[in-house]
DNA sequence: ATTGACGTTTACGTTAACGTTAAGTAAAAG
DNA sequence: CTTTTACTTAACGTTAACGTAAACGTCAAT
């Protein structure tokens, strides 16, 4: 009964998501990831992968990497807690909201500018008259 | 035929817009703003709190200071540019992309994740049956 | 004359998220 | 056996955007 036990390098994990090696130490460092060791090489697992996968979208999401830690502990697959699930939920829809404001503010500033643009190619009209 | 100077203390500053005095003085160590001085005091005046609304709506939008820099200098009203108005633009429609991206990812995460809370509701009425 | 409110400069401290040597280990390849 | 390649830990360096503290100036009020 094997477990197909497939394993990575660090330089595969470095390689397959595009970060550092260092970045993937700090993130252990950090308890983001804790990759088995062989020695005291580091082995990660499809398991790691998708941790890793989580953190990476986290940053994308505009998550700070204490913030992906949160959200990944709350993300856990063997806990099928609803509580939990819906408070992580929360905490992505706040997010949300964060973001939306931004898209806002430049909607607001791009209006304005381009409002402005019009008159001034008006003005040189204007001038070339 | 006054230019009506009203002025305002770096405390009437910090009060008006929510930042501490630390963060103006700071502002004006980057290049930012540039109040006048009496004697040692510093003096805003209209045109410097029109600069920090600028700094502060950057900040909103998703912008460093340095790039807030940049585009407050674009966004001189004096000089009537209309190619360098075009570029401030292309750097707000460049910033939106980025807050956009981040938009679609928070919509993709929350619905994996309200999936998975149907998915998991159902599994606890199963249980309770 | 002293207190207090408000202001000033100078400068070191802080957090996040890594970058960048340095120095050493372990195993495979020549 | 020695070189190469891949990996390790340890630790100092970096940037952004201020926080915080020290030490001092000024002016009105008590």
């Amino acid at each position: 009964m094997s477990l197909l036990a497939v394993s990575y390098s660090i330089r595969d994990l470095s390689r397959d998501f595009g970060v550092t090696t260092r970045t993937l130490r700090f993130y252990e460092e950090k308890g983001l990831l804790e990759p088995q060791r062989q020695g005291h090489r580091r082995l990660y697992s499809a398991a790691d992968r998708v941790r890793l996968k989580l953190i990476l979208r986290g940053k994308r999401l505009g998550f700070s990497l204490d913030e992906s830690a949160e959200l990944i502990a709350m993300y856990d697959p063997e806990s099928n807690n609803a509580a939990q699930l819906r408070a992580l939920i929360d905490k992505i829809r706040e997010q949300q909201g964060r973001v939306e404001e931004q898209q806002r503010q430049v909607q607001l500033m791009l209006a304005d500018l381009q409002d402005w643009e019009q008159r001034s190619v008006q003005a040189l009209h204007v001038l070339n008259d």
